[in-house]
DNA sequence: GCTCACTTACTTATTGCTTAGTAAGTTGGC
DNA sequence: GCCAACTTACTAAGCAATAAGTAAGTGAGC
């Protein structure tokens, strides 16, 4: 027996497990996924995954800040400029491209998005780990786009809560039906009738 | 000890049971919640939930059942006729006001509007003991919907489509920010854009 | 109106697994 | 030779489900 494989270096196992774990806890939920299918996943044993992390829970969080660096990072290199503070200025067809663009990176990575939408529904309770995560992430979405459609659409707030809502309701149905769901059109229909 | 209060009938204690389970299977998931919790918050032992369910999994299906049955007794009230063949030939403006009860009502009940969504993310798995339910359910409202508009709008299924998002997204945004969004006046402003 | 046969609605105790997490030891790469 | 990256072995708890028993209610026969 002995040892199969060649050992891997710290942040490239991390990041393996890491991978592994999102399809896992995208179906199963941080409450009913177990450490021990995400072990089996990558051929380790339980605590061979818990010494890289820790405990169940620091996998959750490394998970949603590996989710969260790489959004973030998509967004960075979609937009045209490259300081931060620019993205209150940005104009309404800027605004539209930088989501359809997050619609057309969704379609590639389903997996992503169950993860997304399972632990956002899981993290609605105060016990949940990730609760605060997703409360001060929702906020800071519905903030941020209303900060970006201030003085370009009549309602600001009202309406970055329908894009935000044509989003998450799309991002839903497709996923329960993605050969009959052309996301993308989809978008670029209800888009069009919210933006105007 | 002896006994503390008296025994329940069945379809009485059944229905306490059921109602019971509906926070905790929406909080946790069918995966992450437990039959003990569940039993705990009945005031029973775990085999006392057993016997009448005799199941897990029969838990599920009981607690699906009854909130179809709940939800579709609130649908058929809603309607103006009894008949339910004339479905199909239901007006836009009926069909608007359905639609617009339908989140009236959604929102008194909070409890059963996570349940569902919870389980719809769940269940889109196949291994989920809900899977068919919820991908059956799923294509029935969308070929409803198509149905329902069909002759009344320019896209009858892209329109469909639109307004389960609109739904399904508006809930996804409430259920975070119950107290920042409006459901129903979200819900007007977003229909009316949809549907013209 | 009483009793016997039966059902319902549970209980405690237990089985066989699985869980997260720990401790201590082993191995391979530098 | 040292340290990171594991392993096996283990603990204590929790899981769904079963078994066996009990108390209470139900209904038929007389």
């Amino acid at each position: 027996m002995a040892t199969q494989f060649k050992q891997h270096r710290l942040a490239d196992r991390r990041q393996l497990i890491i991978e592994a774990a999102i399809p896992i806890i995208g179906q199963r939920g941080y409450y009913g996924f177990s450490i021990k299918s995400l072990a089996e996943a990558c051929a380790l044993s339980v605590p061979g995954v818990l010494h890289h992390f820790g405990s169940k829970e620091a996998i959750l969080f490394a998970v949603l800040d590996y989710r969260e660096r790489r959004d973030f990072e998509a967004v960075w290199q979609a937009l045209p400029f490259r300081e931060a503070e620019k993205l209150e200025a940005i104009s309404l067809a800027e605004f539209k491209r930088l989501l359809r663009e997050t619609v057309i990176r969704n379609i590639t990575q389903p997996e992503i998005l169950r993860l997304g939408s399972m632990l956002r529904i899981e993290a609605l309770y105060p016990d949940h780990p990730a609760f605060a995560f997703f409360r001060d992430r929702n906020q800071r979405a519905l903030r941020t786009y209303t900060h970006m459609l201030t003085g370009k659409v009549a309602q600001p707030d009202a309406t970055a809560a329908q894009v935000i809502a044509l989003m998450l309701g799309l991002e839903a149905l497709w996923l329960g039906n993605p050969e009959v769901i052309d996301f993308v059109a989809q978008w670029d229909l209800g888009i069009e009738k919210i933006l105007g």
